[in-house]
RNA sequence: GGGCGGCUAGCUCAGCUGGUUAGAGCACUUGCUUGACAUGCAAGAGGUCACUGGUUCGAGUCCAGUGUCGCCCACCA
């Protein structure tokens, strides 16, 4: 045992409890601090790993505090618990993050080049890198560091390149041109999740088209038709015009041409089904190359789809005076030449929803481009069985139909990238556009379908999507493709903890291609936790720089209280406020938790050593406040289980905290006090009550560690220890649930109620808390032997003095006087002696004491009328169960004794 | 246009498969330097559980609908 500082200072605390972990080799399961029973199944949780771009917010906190607080937990069951830590390279987001330095130092993607630009990456990330294992550190994580990886790193680049071969092999993978999201800020492709609509108000304009006279093959000045955009500028790419198969006022025009402005182009007239006629003027331009509707539209009637936008967004190779103008500027230009031509019918303004990046917030244009494709719906169909059938559970279990939803209706997922900082597609292309897919690290030898030379194939320059290697995570950690026993052991994984906003860029991911390579389903279940706001109910973010900094509030209140503040707030799947009182709250508990231990470490009885062995209490000197303390500890021992195997883990902070406050500070260790100290007690007895106090605490901090595991840690040290038990608590043994003793916990239940009904007259009475005041009380013959051992006690903590026992209700009236103030407490009936005093606060007190057993007194009468219209209603008493009738008829006779009682004494 | 969620004390939230008097923290009121803790102790006040209907002996809890706030998905120029 060693000696507690007198004050609570978490930073003290928590640095070197960390370092006595990671001397001991206890967060790897095979490590040599690790007591992990081999023959129980091996816990695992994979980390969502953070990515590189700087540090980690509140939110990360939260849910190293979750999977840390699973992973402790699966580890004192005896499990071999695996928690494999990582960081993603997160390809566009770390280069957004990078472009926006280099844009500082006026340099850029373009003016560094590839090789110089990923030489800057790769610094930069391992400055980051050290930023976040270090705050991971701070929270807590009892992560397996020897097992630490990273998704760039060359087992993930192996993993990646496997991967993608054999989905390439089985026609999983493929390539060709298609409508992707291009954003002209990043200059890539992203997928259809990083595209987020936004409403806007925009302008509808009204363009006529020239129709061409059959006669003369030349537009007609007079006859045209009139288009509705909002986007103008895509005129330059239109190649046909659609109206509705059904619409009279176009029907004598489909199948003849009209006239594109400026291209000069004639394109037809076609019916279309999904022309709204409803909208704008029924008839709509058709631009292959720069609308989804619209690509498939040309697909369906032949025609040609051409490009007249460059990569920046400016417009490019529509051979007009436009070329070269950004979109925008070009839109302007073509509205005023319009205009100038008498062809702008008309505009107005426009509610929609644009596309803009994830990332940029750039608006995204809709472009034709040859890219890789992952095909989703075999994957998908997969991934739906897998939670269909329970393999894999999702919680909250209403994030299913969500997930069944998305997955039903998937597209392909464009997986190549047009960046820098990633994994390079493995595929390789010959001068006669052969493809040649290969997982070897050196590429091909030669094109595998002409047999060229390697050293004419030429790499794609794409990389891959930096969720294509998150989504190999699970298993690429594990040593995957290789069959290491990491792999046999740990995978599939336990738990998948992470937050439901990225359920399908993530977890559907690794489900659908876990499944495919590796044949089963990456994890059992899958934990959304919910996301950190601010106060306000705000998005934490950056720009609104409302984001909090989860080292900020370790330094300020410790590790143990941000992470008893994030899961005390915590159900599966919602979010939470999270502000400085929550915090305030749980560095509060702590301090209580702290002060607790010191006071029990330092009421060891004389007679026992400092080093003392650890001994349970003995059960011959037992009294009932110890056995009280006792059944508390298996009861919110059983409820905490309940609360761990439900993921509730919310539930398991808040029954800990009621029983630990309330029950073990409040009552135990007051109750305790006055045995500790009493002189007429022998030895024994007083050892046993401090050998209750210890064994409570001792299964309080131990069922506490996995969500407050420095200070735990440091407190389980300075209790006497069990010969069995490890050094450290973090690999000391989850406690079992001792026996309830319901008697116990009624009686002393009874006096508690007791205690608070004196102070309660005591207060009311305006008594001076100090003042002892005569107590003369009546006790059921079965409560006599508990009040007799609990009566100094009661005596103190309601300052009774005398309190005395009356056998009878009538001897207790007799002996109260004319002043006393009645109390009432379930079955225990007191009369506290008001001192005498001055005559005006004789009738003081009586009005107070008359007024408060009056309220009682209605209030009771309200009840017992309920109870007994309950009781009169037959249907109740023949169609509820028996216990609940039971329940109530001894609720009629409890409330029917105390209105007697109540009666009885307002009558004087 | 579909789908999901929240609506419980002044504020932030618990409330499991329906069962006696709906809880906690913060804030509030009144007292306390009580030999573990003022990061504390004691006592108190505060709620027609958004609304309407239904099922039931019994509804904060189940069902239907309404309102409101928020989120997700969705190819309408």
């Amino acid at each position: 045992m060693t000696d507690l500082p007198r004050a609570y200072t978490p930073r003290d605390v928590e640095g070197a409890i960390y370092e006595r972990w990671l001397a001991a080799d206890v967060f790897a399961p095979d490590g040599a601090g690790s007591t992990a029973d081999p023959d129980l199944p091996p816990f695992t949780i994979i980390q969502p790993p953070p990515n590189v771009t700087g540090s980690l917010h509140l939110g990360h906190a939260q849910r190293t505090a979750v999977e840390d607080l699973m992973v402790r937990h699966a580890r004192m069951r005896g499990h071999r618990a695996l928690f494999l830590p990582g960081l993603d390279h997160a390809s566009i987001a770390a280069q957004f993050v990078l472009d926006g330095i280099l844009a500082r130092e006026g340099e850029s993607r373009q003016s560094l080049g590839r090789e110089r630009y990923l030489e800057r990456m790769a610094a930069f990330v391992e400055t980051t890198r050290s930023v976040m294992l270090g705050q991971q550190r701070r929270v807590g994580a009892s992560a397996d560091w020897g097992r630490l990886r990273f998704t760039m790193d060359g087992g993930s680049a192996r993993a990646v390149r496997v991967a993608f071969e054999r989905l390439y092999r089985a026609d999983l993978a493929y390539r060709t041109e298609a409508l992707v999201n291009w954003c002209p800020g990043c200059r890539t492709s992203v997928s259809d999740l990083e595209v987020v609509p936004t409403p806007e108000t925009g302008t509808l304009w009204s363009v006529r088209y020239h129709l061409i006279d059959p006669a003369s093959g030349s537009p007609d000045p007079d006859a045209t038709i009139t288009v509705a955009t909002t986007r103008p500028e895509t005129i330059l790419g239109d190649t046909a015009v659609a109206v509705h198969p059904d619409d009279v006022r176009y029907a004598g025009l489909v199948g003849r041409l009209v006239r594109i402005p400026f291209v000069e182009r004639d394109v037809p007239v076609i019916a279309e089904a999904r022309v709204d006629r409803a909208f704008g003027t029924g008839a709509v331009k058709i631009t292959p190359a720069h609308d989804r509707d619209d690509h498939e539209t040309g697909l369906r009637h032949g025609l040609s789809a051409p490009t007249i936008l460059a990569d920046d967004a400016t417009v490019s190779g529509s051979g007009t005076a436009y070329d070269g103008l950004d979109r925008y500027a070009a839109r302007k230009a073509i509205l005023a030449d319009l205009e100038l031509r008498g062809d702008l019918a008309g505009s107005k303004d426009h509610e929609m929803v644009i596309g803009r990046c994830q990332r940029s917030h750039d608006v995204i244009e809709p472009r034709l481009k040859t890219q890789w494709f992952i095909r989703t719906t075999p994957l998908a169909a997969r991934a739906l069985d897998a939670t269909r059938s329970g393999r894999t559970r999702i919680l909250p279990e209403r994030f299913e139909k969500t997930w069944e939803h998305w997955l039903t209706d998937i597209r392909d997922w464009n997986v190549s990238r047009q960046l820098w900082w990633g994994h390079r597609i493995p595929a390789w292309y010959c001068p006669d556009g052969h493809v040649t897919v290969t997982a070897a690290e050196s590429g091909p030898a030669a094109c595998e379908v002409c047999a060229r030379p390697a050293a004419e194939l030429r790499q794609d320059p794409d990389i891959f999507d930096t969720w294509f290697s998150s989504g190999l995570w699970p298993f690429s950690t594990l040593g995957w493709p290789d069959q290491t026993a990491d792999l046999a052991t740990y995978y599939p994984t336990s738990v998948m903890e992470t937050g439901y906003d990225i359920l399908f860029f993530w977890v559907a991911r690794m489900m659908m291609l876990g499944l495919e390579l590796t044949g089963t389903e990456p994890f059992h279940t899958v934990y959304l936790s919910g996301l950190i706001r601010d106060p306000e109910g705000q998005k934490m973010s950056k720009s609104k720089g409302n984001v909090v900094d989860p080292l900020g509030a370790i330094d300020a209140s410790g590790a143990d209280a941000l992470r008893f503040a994030v899961i005390h707030g915590a159900t599966p799947g919602n979010d939470q406020r999270f502000g400085a009182t929550r915090l305030e709250h749980a560095r509060n508990f702590a301090n209580k938790l702290w002060n607790a231990t010191r006071f029990v470490a330092g009421a060891r009885p004389l007679n026992l050593s400092d080093d003392v062995e650890r001994r349970l209490p003995d059960v011959a000197h037992l009294g009932p406040a110890e056995r009280w303390l006792l059944s508390r500890a298996s009861a919110t021992t059983v409820a905490v289980d309940a609360a761990m195997a439900d993921h509730a883990f919310g539930e398991v902070t808040r029954l800990l905290h009621e029983a630990i406050w309330s029950g073990f500070c409040d009552w135990g260790l007051e109750l305790a006090k006055v045995r500790l100290a009493d002189p007429s007690l022998d030895d024994a007895t007083r050892e046993t009550t401090w050998w209750t106090l210890v064994e409570v605490l001792d299964t309080y901090l131990r069922l506490l560690h996995p969500v407050m595991p420095f200070i735990t840690e440091a407190l389980w040290a300075t209790l006497p220890h069990r010969a069995s038990d490890p050094e450290l608590l973090i690999v000391a043994r989850w406690p079992a649930p001792g026996a309830r003793d319901p008697v116990a916990e009624h009686q002393v239940d009874a006096l508690i109620e007791l205690i608070g009904g004196i102070r309660n007259a005591r207060a009311e009475a305006k008594v001076e808390p100090a003042r002892w005041l005569r107590v003369d009380v009546v006790v059921p013959i079965s409560l006599g032997h508990t009040f007799e051992a609990l009566r100094p006690a009661i005596s103190r903590l309601a300052r009774a003095r005398p309190l005395e026992r009356r056998l009878t209700r009538e001897g207790l009236a007799a002996a109260a006087g004319p002043r006393d103030l009645a109390v009432m407490a379930g079955e225990i009936q007191a009369f506290v002696a008001m001192a005498p005093a001055g005559p005006e606060s004789d009738d003081d007190s009586a009005g107070l004491e008359r007024s408060r057993l009056e309220r009682e007194l209605i209030e009771a009468e309200g009840w017992l009328a309920a109870a007994r219209d309950r009781l009169a209603n037959e249907s109740f008493t023949s169609r509820a169960p028996a216990a609940v009738v039971q329940g109530a008829r001894a609720r009629e006779a409890e409330l029917a004794d105390q209105v007697a009682r109540l009666r009885d004494r307002l009558k004087r």
